[in-house]
DNA sequence: TAATATTATGAACACTGTTCAGACCTGGAC
DNA sequence: GTCCAGGTCTGAACAGTGTTCATAATATTA
C-alpha cells in the first residue's frame, strides 16, 4: 500500500524541482526577475500549476529564503568550524562569515535580510525558525565571550549581537547596492567595522537598549549575570 | 518675447507636478506601489504623457532621491544646528539625524540607501551631487573631531564616516523591514550602535581600510595626518 | 491664413501575478 | 470491466505593469 507515499514523493519532487528552477533564476538574475511564468517555463509546467504547491509567489520566496538559512547554518554549519578558536576570535570568525555571506550568496543575503518586498518574510520573520535559531546561535557565542571575561558583564549579549550584525548589514547593504565609491574595498570597511564595534564594546560604554522584551527560546537572557 | 520662457515654466510646472503626485503616492503607497498609471490618473494626464517629461520610471525615482538629499541636507539644514555643539556631541547628533530621517521618511531613505531596484541611483550614484556632498560634510565633521583630539590621528575620517554610517543604516534596516524581534526598541538600539561605534573609533583599534582612491572632491584626504 | 513645432492621447505590445472551469489521469469500489 | 471520486494540470482570461508610436490637438511662427 504505498501508494499514497509514492504520491507523496512525486508531490515532493515537483516541490523540490519548482525550488531548484526558482534558485536557479533568482540566484542568476535576482530575484526582482523571476517571474512565476519564467519557472514554469523551466520546468515544462503551465504557470497555473505553481499554484498547486505554492498558494503565492510570496511563499514560494518564503520558503527559498528558509533555504537560504538551511545554507548559512545548515551542516556543515558555518559556525562549527570556529568551536575551536578561542572566544573572541570564534565570535570574529563568526560574524565575518555572515558577511562573507553576503559576498557569496548576494541574493540570498538580500533576500533574508535586507529585501522589503516579499510582506511574509517580514511578517512572520519571528516565526521563522531558522531566523531565531541563528540569533540563539549567535547570542550563545556572545555570553561565552562576557563569560571569558572578553566583553564586560555590563553588555546584554543580545545588545551586542544587534550592534554586530547591524554594523555588518550595512556594510553588505552599501555593496550590494553599489552605494560605495570606487576604489573602496567593501572587505576592509567590514573587518573594521567589525574591530570598532569590538573594541567599543569591550570599552564598557554604557549601553540604552533594555533586554526586555528579548525572549531567545533557548537563551534566556541574564542580564548583567 | 517671453513666450518660449513661459512655455518652459509651463514644463516646469507639469514636472513638478508629476514629481508631486509621485512623492505623494510613493510616501503613501511605498515605491513598489506607485505606477506611472496612478501618476498619472492623479494629475490627469494619460500615461503616455509623463514620458515627454521623464524617459523612464527610473529616471523619475532618481529625481525624487535628489529631492529626497535635499530634504535631509537642504535649508534648514539637518546639519547646520549642530555647529555650536563640542565635537563629539556634533557628530553624534549628525548621525544621530541620519537614523531619525529613516523614521521620518522611511520611503526617501529606503530610496537613498537602500533599495537595489532603481538601478540608476546604484549605477550613478557617485554622481549624485548631493550624495557627495553628504559625504564630504560628514567626513569634514569627522576631521574636525580629529583636529580637536577626541578621535586619534590614525583614523581616516572617511572611514570613520563609513564605520559610523554602516552601523546606522544597519539598525534602520532591520527596522524598515521587521527584522528586529517585538519588544527590540530600534531607537536605543541606533543610540547604542551610535555609542559603541564611537568608543570603538577612540580606543585606537587598528583599521584596515586604506584611504586609496577616497576621492572626496571638496575634502581632500589626509591620511594619518 | 498656412505651415510648423510642441505636446497629449488612445491603442497597442509584451510582460506580470493570479483565478477558474474544464480536461485528464489515477486509484479504489462494485 | 465499469463507474465514480480525487487530485493534478492546462488554457484562457482578468486586471495590472512599463513602454512605444502613430495620430490628433494645440499653440507658435511666418
Amino acid at each position: 500500500m504505498g501508494i499514497k507515499e509514492r504520491q507523496g514523493r512525486d508531490r515532493e519532487a515537483v516541490r523540490r524541482a519548482i525550488l531548484d528552477a526558482a534558485r536557479d533564476l533568482f540566484v542568476s538574475e535576482g530575484f526582482q526577475n523571476v517571474s512565476i511564468r519564467k519557472i514554469a517555463d523551466r520546468i515544462e509546467y503551465s504557470p497555473a500549476a505553481l499554484y498547486g504547491y505554492f498558494p503565492s509567489k510570496d511563499d514560494l520566496f518564503f520558503a527559498l529564503a528558509e533555504e537560504g538559512f538551511r545554507l548559512l547554518f545548515g551542516k556543515p554549519s558555518s559556525v562549527e568550524p570556529a568551536q575551536a578558536l578561542p572566544p573572541l576570535e570564534r565570535i570574529r570568525t563568526i560574524f565575518w562569515r555572515l558577511y562573507q555571506f553576503s559576498c557569496d550568496h548576494p541574493q540570498y543575503f538580500a533576500l533574508m535580510f535586507l529585501d522589503r518586498s516579499v510582506p511574509r518574510i517580514n511578517r512572520e520573520y519571528e516565526r521563522f525558525a531558522f531566523a531565531r535559531e541563528m540569533r540563539a546561535l549567535l547570542v550563545a557565542q556572545v555570553q561565552h565571550c562576557i563569560d571569558e571575561g572578553v566583553f564586560p558583564s555590563t553588555v546584554p549579549p543580545m545588545v551586542a549581537f544587534r550592534v554586530l550584525t547591524s554594523g555588518l548589514l550595512g556594510v553588505a547593504s552599501m555593496r550590494l547596492s553599489d552605494r560605495l565609491a570606487p576604489g573602496e574595498n567593501a572587505g576592509d570597511l567590514a573587518r573594521d567595522v567589525l574591530d570598532v564595534s569590538i573594541a567599543g564594546l569591550q570599552s564598557g560604554v554604557a549601553l540604552r537598549s533594555t533586554t526586555t522584551g528579548y525572549s531567545v527560546d533557548e537563551e534566556p537572557n541574564v542580564q548583567a549575570s
